[in-house]
DNA sequence: CGGTTCGGCTGAACCGGTTAAGCGATCGGT
DNA sequence: ACCGATCGCTTAACCGGTTCAGCCGAACCG
C-alpha cells in the first residue's frame, strides 16, 4: 500500500540505491541488462519519483513554477486571456512534467510577497511575470530573491529579464488607418489603467498614428479594463458635445460593454459608431455586431514563455524575443461613416 | 548568500537542530526563553522552511493542493466561472500557506492520469474535482489513489468523497414560474453536453417544473456549453417552425451567443424571446438587453471547498453540505410575451 | 536525604532521492 | 605477464527538515 521507494527496487533487483538511481535517471553507471531489469521492476512496482525527495537532494528542482496574476477579481474571471496563457503555458510545461502554480493577488505588494514565499520556502524553480507596469518592482525584485524569471511584455523596464514582447505600435497603425480609410476622424482610445507599460506604449502610437494619419480630433481616455468601467468611460464618451465616432478598446471586456451603452444610448453599430476591440476571443465572436478586434496568439505567447523559461532553467542564456504583431479581424463593428448621421449630430 | 537553514540558526543559537525545529514549530521541548531567542535569530536570518524539506520528512504535507478543469479549451477561456472558483480557493488557502496546482486538460483520461501523477510523484496532499459526470470514473480513481479530494458537485456519483453541491432543482422551478407567469408557454431549455451530473438533474428538474406548470411546449436539447454551438442551437430553434418564445441556457455564454442570433435573425428580446442565462456574471449585465440569470456564489463555493478539502486534509471527518441556491436576477432579456408578435408567428 | 518526576535539551535516525568516492573485476596494450 | 584504464557496482554522505529515545539537572515528595 506504501508508495514504492528505490530502495524497494533495488532490493528486488537485488543491487544499491545507487545503481537504482542511475539505472532510473539514464546515466552511465550500470550495464544496460541491469539497467533493463531495474526499469521493468520499477515500472512492475508503479514506482515513480518522489517530488520532493528529488527536489530536496543536492540543488534539485521543485519541478514547478509559478505565475501570479494581479487584476481586480472582477475582470479577471471574465478575461479570456489568462486561462488561455495558462493553457498554452501548460501544454509546454507538461511535455516536461512541470507543473503550475497559479495565485491570484490583490496587489502588487501582495504579489510580491508571494515571488518572496515561492523563493524562500523553494516552491517553484521559476517564474512567469505579465502586466508590466511603469517603474515595476517585480524585476528588481525576482532578481534579488535569485528567483528565475521570464517576463511576458516589455522589453522596456524589464530589467535584465528576458522577455517575450509585442510591438503593438504597428497594430495600433493598422487600426488608425482602417478607421481612417472609413471617414472617421474623431477617433478615441479607450485605454487600460495608465500604470501599465503596454498601455503607455499603445496610447504613444495610438497618437502618433492619429497625428500621421491627420485625425485632429483623436485622443486617449483611461480606464481599467473592466466591464463596469468601460460601460461608464463610453456612456461619458457618447455624451459628451464632439461625438466620437469610432472607439479602441484595450480589451474586448470593455469594447463589450461599450458596444451594450451604445445600444443602451440609441447610437447604432456601426453606422454611427464603430467599435474595435483589443484581444480577440468567442467574445468578440458572439456579440451582435460582432466587434472588429486585433487578436494575438495568446496560447502561442504562453507556450514560447513556458520556453523561454525553461530553456533559463537549464541555465542557457536566453535572448529576448519579439513575437508576431496582433492581426486585425474586421466584422460587423466596424464600418464607413453614415454621413446623415454624423452631420445630424455635429451639425449647428 | 545561500538560504539559510534550521542548523545554521541551531549554530548561532548553540542549541542542537532539533531543539530549533520544536521552537519553530510552536511545540513544547525547549524553554520560552529559548524559543524566543530562536525565532529571533531566525528571523534575523530571514530563514524560511523549505517546503522540500519538510514534505519528505516523516509523512509531511507537501502544502499543496491540485484543481484539473477538463474542458474544451476553447470555451474556458471565457467562462469566468473557473477564476472565480480559483479565486475564491486561493483566498481559503492562502491563509495556511497551501498553494494551488491548476492543470488544464483535454479528456478525461487525462485527467486521471493527472491525478495519478499528483499522487505517485507527491505533487499534491490532495484536489478539488469539478463537472461531475453520469458515471464518472473519478471520485473511484482519487479514492484508489489514496488521494483525499472534495468534489464541488454530486453527491449522487460521489461515491464516498465529501462535496459541496447545490439543488439546481428550485431554481430551475423558480425560473420556470417566472416565464410561466410572464406568459410563456413554449420554453426550451439549451443545456450542456448530457455527460454532466448537473445538467442531468437541471434537465429533470425542467421537465417536472414544466409539467407542474402545465407547459405543453417545453423541452431540452444539449448543447456544449460553447458560444459556437450556443448560437447553432439557437439558430435551429429559432428557425423551427414552432418558435420557442423563451430560453433558458445553461451557462453565460451560450446565452449570449443565443442573444446575438436573436438579434441577428431580427428576434427582438425580450418582446418576442426571453432570455435566461445560468451562472450570473459580469457578461450577463454588460450585453443589451442585459441577461436575466441565475447566479450563484462562485467565489463562497470556491472557499467553502477548500475549507472542506482542508479538514480532509487534517484528517477530520468531514460531511457533505449543500451550498445555497442560485437566485434569480431579472434584467432586460426577459419580459412578458407581446401578443401581436406570437400571433403573427403562431397563427393559422 | 534518596528516589521519582518532569522540563529542557541533545543525538541520531529517518524521509527518498542524488552523487562523489572507492573498489574489485575485466580488458586492452605492450 | 604485468600495468593501467575502464566498467559496473557499492558505500556513504548529503539535501533540510521532523521526531523519538535518552540524558542531565532541578524540583518535588515522602
Amino acid at each position: 500500500m506504501r508508495r514504492p521507494t528505490i530502495m524497494d527496487i533495488a532490493k528486488a533487483a537485488g543491487v544499491s540505491k545507487g545503481a537504482v538511481s542511475y539505472a532510473l535517471n539514464g546515466r552511465p553507471g550500470v550495464s544496460e541488462g541491469t539497467r533493463k531489469r531495474i526499469l521493468d521492476i520499477a515500472s512492475d512496482l508503479g514506482w515513480a519519483p518522489s517530488n520532493p525527495a528529488r527536489a530536496l537532494a543536492a540543488g534539485g528542482r521543485v519541478g514547478a513554477v509559478g505565475l501570479v496574476v494581479d487584476r481586480p477579481s472582477r475582470s479577471l474571471g471574465i478575461e479570456p486571456f489568462f486561462m488561455q496563457l495558462v493553457s498554452g503555458i501548460e501544454t509546454e510545461l507538461s511535455a516536461t512534467g512541470v507543473d503550475l502554480l497559479l495565485q491570484v493577488t490583490e496587489d502588487t505588494d501582495t504579489e510580491l510577497a508571494v515571488y518572496r514565499r515561492w523563493a524562500s520556502e523553494r516552491r517553484v524553480d521559476g517564474v512567469v511575470m505579465v502586466d508590466l507596469r511603469v517603474d515595476d518592482p517585480r524585476p528588481a525584485a525576482v532578481r534579488g530573491l535569485g528567483l528565475p524569471a521570464v517576463l511576458l511584455g516589455g522589453p522596456g523596464g524589464a530589467g535584465d529579464l528576458p522577455c517575450l514582447y509585442t510591438d503593438d505600435s504597428s497594430s495600433v497603425r493598422e487600426v488608425v488607418r482602417y478607421l481612417a480609410a472609413l471617414g472617421h476622424r474623431h477617433v478615441v482610445q479607450v485605454s487600460g489603467p495608465e500604470e501599465f507599460a503596454h498601455t503607455v506604449d499603445r496610447g504613444e502610437a495610438f497618437r502618433e498614428a492619429a497625428d500621421r494619419a491627420g485625425l485632429a480630433g483623436a485622443y486617449s481616455v483611461h480606464s481599467d479594463y473592466t466591464g463596469e468601467a468601460g460601460a461608464r468611460t463610453t456612456r461619458r464618451l457618447l455624451a459628451a458635445a464632439e461625438r466620437p465616432t469610432a472607439l479602441v478598446y484595450d480589451n474586448d471586456l470593455m469594447a463589450v460593454a461599450g458596444l451594450g451603452v451604445a445600444a443602451e444610448m440609441g447610437v447604432d453599430v456601426p453606422s454611427q459608431l464603430s467599435i474595435v476591440a483589443w484581444d480577440d476571443s468567442a467574445l468578440c465572436r458572439l456579440v451582435r455586431p460582432s466587434l472588429t478586434a486585433i487578436g494575438r496568439d495568446v496560447v502561442g505567447h504562453g507556450r514560447q514563455v513556458a520556453r523561454m523559461l525553461g530553456r533559463v532553467l537549464e541555465g542557457e542564456p536566453v535572448a529576448s524575443q519579439e513575437s508576431s504583431a496582433g492581426e486585425l479581424h474586421p466584422r460587423g463593428s466596424t464600418g464607413p461613416l453614415v454621413v446623415s448621421h454624423v452631420s445630424a449630430v455635429t451639425s449647428e
